[in-house]
DNA sequence: CATTGACTTGAAGTTGGCTCCAAGGGATAT
DNA sequence: ATATCCCTTGGAGCCAACTTCAAGTCAATG
């Protein structure tokens, strides 16, 4: 794979799903940095700003706004001499818990759903949806892992 | 536990994080049905209600939009009779397929920066990161799983 | 040379999900 | 009765994250 090829912002844009116009944003904002230019001022991309952008979208899909991002991206500030820091572990786990959480309300909500279903059959007049988890009426959903 | 008090918007808000604007306003766009009023028009809520409004918490939280919630909230339109049906299982394995996404998307993650860190480790040329424990960087970080 | 098409810019518009506001209604406390 | 609250309404305002727009540059093509 030729990994060093230089992609225009077209090119990059559609690799990543998003639209040129969203590139151009996140350089604005300065989750990218500026884009090198060309003699004719159209902006070049490197195998560097295609990495910064797969990031980009992997953490938007865990639910990360732009903002909180800024540090992540941080680490391809320069080339070399990537350090992450001690503060980035601890963003990154801060934001696995968060991810734990989606997980235990999504159970939850499994679980209250459930609950609702099986009252037919139950006769249950309870409120549903408690603190504790009685019991795990959808297992599996998450299928082990 | 009395379940079948009748609270204030006030403290149905309060029971559950939010405010009592943002109850108004899921009424508004038809995500809780119109509350009771008493004779001075105030609203007034039960514990179904209550339900409801934990159940959109939970759903937040899983990154569902206040829209794709409706089809769930229909759940309780009747006390009595509830069905949920089977393009409700579908639409609660979409959206945990979603969510497998979402942790999917952290992994990814998770190992994107990993590769980013034992470059620095494997062929780090300026980068003088301290060089112990060079084995699974920021392994355990779903505690396994 | 005129047109096409991909690019540039700054700025305005859109959507979702609230959040705040003004103007007013009633119950209770002083 | 005046103040203090919490409540009511419709509507305006706000922020994030785009998305669209207007006006222009530049290179290649017919």
């Amino acid at each position: 794979m030729d990994a060093t090829r230089e992609l225009t912002i077209k090119e990059i844009a559609d690799r990543n799903g998003i639209t040129t116009d969203t590139v151009r944003y996140y350089e604005k904002i300065g989750l990218l940095p500026r884009a090198e230019r060309k003699m004719n001022r159209h902006r070049v991309y490197g195998p560097d700003d295609a990495e910064r952008i797969r990031m980009i979208g992997c953490l938007k899909k865990t639910g990360m706004s732009l903002d909180e991002m800024r540090p992540y991206m941080g680490m391809y500030r320069s080339k070399e001499g990537i350090r992450p820091t001690p503060e980035l572990h601890r963003l990154m786990e801060e934001h696995r818990e968060k991810i734990r959480e989606q997980i235990d309300s999504l159970q939850q909500v499994l679980d209250f759903i459930d609950d609702r279903l099986t009252e037919g059959f139950n006769r249950g007049q309870e409120c549903a949806l408690s603190e504790e988890k009685t019991k795990e009426p959808l297992a599996g959903f998450f299928g082990r892992r």
